[in-house]
RNA sequence: CGCGGGGUGGAGCAGCCAGGUAGCUCGUUGGGCUCAUAACCCAAAGGUCGCAGGUUCAAAUCCUGUCCCCGCAACCA
């Protein structure tokens, strides 16, 4: 039997879902759904990652254990997945089951008794010093980590928190030894890195040349992990630990690997653009140490930005809810948006007006109408049963007068050919091209019905045949429609299919068997309602709006008043800080810097002060020359771009705002170097 | 020359890899129709496919150069 295994990442147990969960498991959920019609034996594979000092740090955070905190996070996105119908999976993996813990180290172990391609041990005993941040999970170089003033500890410039200085020993698998390897894979079998401008930017990765990967962390430093074998003292580390998910989940390295030579050699990754790099150059390079083959596919999806394309951030505020999507959007539309509004493998914008917009126009008007238009018309002019669509040699002449084609054959085969373009491109992960064939097929209907004019051919005793035919070829190729869309929008799929007068399980019926004329005259249509509820964008928008209000209000009241009285600070305070007036000498440009501006300040001094300041963007340097500024003269020296910033000149700007700054100054005569107070 | 993505009718996008009369959705205007969830159908207006060269019988598509925008990185006390 044909098999197919798709997974999504195992989600990383520290924070709550969101929309990228959401994205990517609706998307291996409908892969998995038309694999299964089509007879594959499919396995779908979704998780959560466990492990790790990040994890540790979270749980101190929220007053709770490692285990409490997992079971937390991986109870919420279970949870999730109900919420949005997302329950097709087979295996929720979870890397703190015993059964990874014992596979993972015979991994380990696997990977130690080989050798590199180029001979070497594949995993030695070294040290690692450096700056580690616990949420990349990575040590950080030099132009990974910024400093802060008065602090020598770094702050991660992804999650802007402080790094930990790790300066411990390490087990390091030998990646130096691989990157040939890896090379060669990714140019000879290109199908296995997609799409194809991601594939070039792993290679141009490699080509870069690998460091060997620190794989163990010091249990004294994080304890959180699986144990290293025969070495108490180290935890594995976290990517090793959780990539390898993918196949001790199929019982590799267990008493029963069945699942795994099964489902292995069908392996397809979904992942998000992010993480590529970790699911390739890292997770191939486990796999080929420990002699296992790589899996089929690893395809890396674009990223959702807001209505206006910029990234989603807590601090812009335009992070799409799944609080609102649930309450107020059906799971198929959102299901049916996702996937048809991205181009797979390009970012794409996901706005709640966006969603409206296309659910009205696609959904309701589209395919909802059409199943509403159609059986409406049974029920009126047939008596609520399918007709035949045979028209006799007798009707030709009148089935020719109103444009209709006088057998199906035509329909037929627009029909097949759509539906071998969607499986095709569905196979392709072209789901939005997928989604538009048979959105044409659905006008191409709509126009059929409408040139006909039904309403007409009724009054027409000799039109019976031709009006029969409308009828039932609208209504088989509602049925097709249902079959297609079926792993799409299930629900929706299903009822439009029930409404029809069939009750099979969709779920279960193979596209590829198909046959126009499969929906038998007679048949007693269901009991009609609306598939898809016309959506009141500007009542949705504003209840969306209120509902933002009203989460946020109740945050300020509790923390206005200690924070108001801890702001104050005393006179002794600000006497500490050293205003002084300046006037600009210098003014120019730093090459290579966009936003520095270089100043040299006459504050009244023996010498002119070097400043550097943020403000290229916003001023043009010549323009400055001669102007009076405000300077904090008592702040600590910086180098910045090579250059010792001596103090700091002050100007007026919004939190979160990126309008100009304004530089303050003073309408009266000041002497350089008098002092504000 | 830091890395990557992108510039196609009013808006959002597809087409580009495998050159051959510029396409989709939404919007606008006019018309038709009434079976349908104020829906559906037709028509029209609207594009120098960022710009400049080149290859070619033929370029949105290939090549070279260039400008602009957006991420990321650097830089912003």
């Amino acid at each position: 039997m044909k098999t197919f295994y798709i997974t999504t990442p195992i989600y990383y147990a520290n924070s709550l879902p969101h929309l990228g969960h959401l994205y990517t498991t609706i998307v291996a959920d409908a892969v998995a759904r038309q694999k299964r019609q089509r007879g594959f034996e499919t396995f779908f594979l979704t998780g959560t990652d466990e492990h790790g000092v990040n994890i540790q740090r979270a749980a101190e955070n929220a007053g709770r254990t490692p285990r409490q905190q997992v079971d937390y996070i991986s109870g919420e996105l279970k949870r999730m997945f109900a919420d949005f119908g997302l329950d097709g999976y087979d295996i929720f993996m979870r890397t703190t089951e015993p059964f990874h813990y014992e596979a993972v180290q015979k991994l380990w172990r696997t990977i130690a008794a080989n050798k590199t391609p180029k001979g070497n041990e594949t995993i030695y005993k070294g040290h690692y010093e450096g700056w580690f941040c616990a949420p990349c999970a990575e040590f950080k170089t030099e132009t990974d980590y910024k400093l802060v003033e008065g602090s020598d500890i770094p702050l991660c410039l992804v999650h802007e928190r402080p790094l930990d200085r790790v300066a411990e020993e390490s087990y390091f698998l030998r990646l130096s030894d691989y990157g040939e390897t890896l090379l060669k894979i990714i140019e000879d079998e290109p199908h296995r890195l997609r799409p194809d401008a991601r594939r070039n930017e792993v290679a141009a990765f490699i080509r870069q040349g690998l460091q060997d990967l620190a794989i163990s962390r010091e249990k004294k430093s994080v304890s959180w992990g699986v144990p290293v074998p025969d070495d108490d003292n180290h935890v594995m580390y976290v990517w090793l630990d959780a990539l390898s998910n993918y196949i001790t989940a199929l019982g590799w390295g267990s008493d029963t690997q069945s699942g795994f030579e099964k489902f292995w050699p069908s392996a397809h990754h979904l992942v998000g653009k992010d993480i590529l790099r970790f699911h390739t150059v890292y997770w191939w390079s486990f796999l080929l140490a420990a002699g296992i083959e790589l899996p089929q596919m690893v395809y890396a999806h674009g990223m959702w930005l807001d209505a206006d394309g910029r990234k989603m951030g807590k601090t812009l505020g335009n992070v799409v809810s799944l609080d609102v999507l649930k309450k107020h959007f059906q799971t198929d539309a959102i299901r049916y948006f996702v996937l048809r509004e991205m181009v797979f493998g390009q970012d794409g914008n996901f706005g709640y007006e966006n969603l409206i917009e296309r659910s009205t126009a696609d959904l309701a008007n589209g395919l909802g109408n059409l199943s509403s238009r159609t059986l409406s018309m049974i029920t009126k002019y047939r008596d609520g049963r399918v007709p035949s669509g045979t028209i006799h040699d007798a009707n030709f002449l009148h089935a020719k007068r109103v444009g209709l084609a006088t057998d199906d054959q035509e329909l037929a085969s627009v029909l097949a050919h759509a539906r071998d373009e969607f499986l095709r491109r569905f196979d392709n992960f072209e789901f939005s091209h997928a989604l538009e064939t048979l959105w044409a097929v659905i006008a191409r209907i709509d126009k059929m019905i409408t040139d006909s004019k039904p309403w007409e051919l009724i009054k027409d005793p000799n039109q019976a045949e031709s009006l029969s035919a409308v009828l039932y070829r609208s209504t088989e190729t509602l049925r097709w429609l249902c079959v297609l869309l079926f792993p799409v929008m299930p629900e929706a799929a299903q009822s439009i299919y029930r409404q029809i007068g069939l009750d099979g399980d969709l779920a279960a019926m193979n596209p590829e068997d198909l046959a126009w004329g499969g929906l038998v005259p007679g048949t007693a249509i269901g009991e009609t309602s609306p598939v898809f509820p016309r959506l009141d964008k500007q009542k949705i928008m504003s209840e969306i709006q209120e509902l933002k209000v009203e989460t946020a209000a109740p945050v300020e009241p509790v923390a206005a008043e200690p924070v108001i009285e801890e702001n104050f600070i005393t006179i002794d305070d600000f006497l500490k800080v050293e205003l002084k007036i300046g006037e600009v000498l210098v003014c120019e440009r730093i090459p290579n810097a966009d936003k520095l501006l270089r100043f040299e300040i006459e504050l009244g001094e023996e010498k002119p002060r070097q400043i550097l300041a943020g403000l290229a963007e916003y001023y043009e340097p010549e323009k400055l020359i001669g102007r009076k500024v405000v300077v904090v003269a008592n702040l600590k020296p910086r180098k910045m771009r090579g250059l010792e910033s001596q103090g700091m000149i002050c100007a007026a700007s919004l939190d979160g705002d990126d309008t100009a700054p304004a530089m303050a100054t003073f309408v009266e005569e000041v002497k350089n170097g008098a002092r504000l107070r």
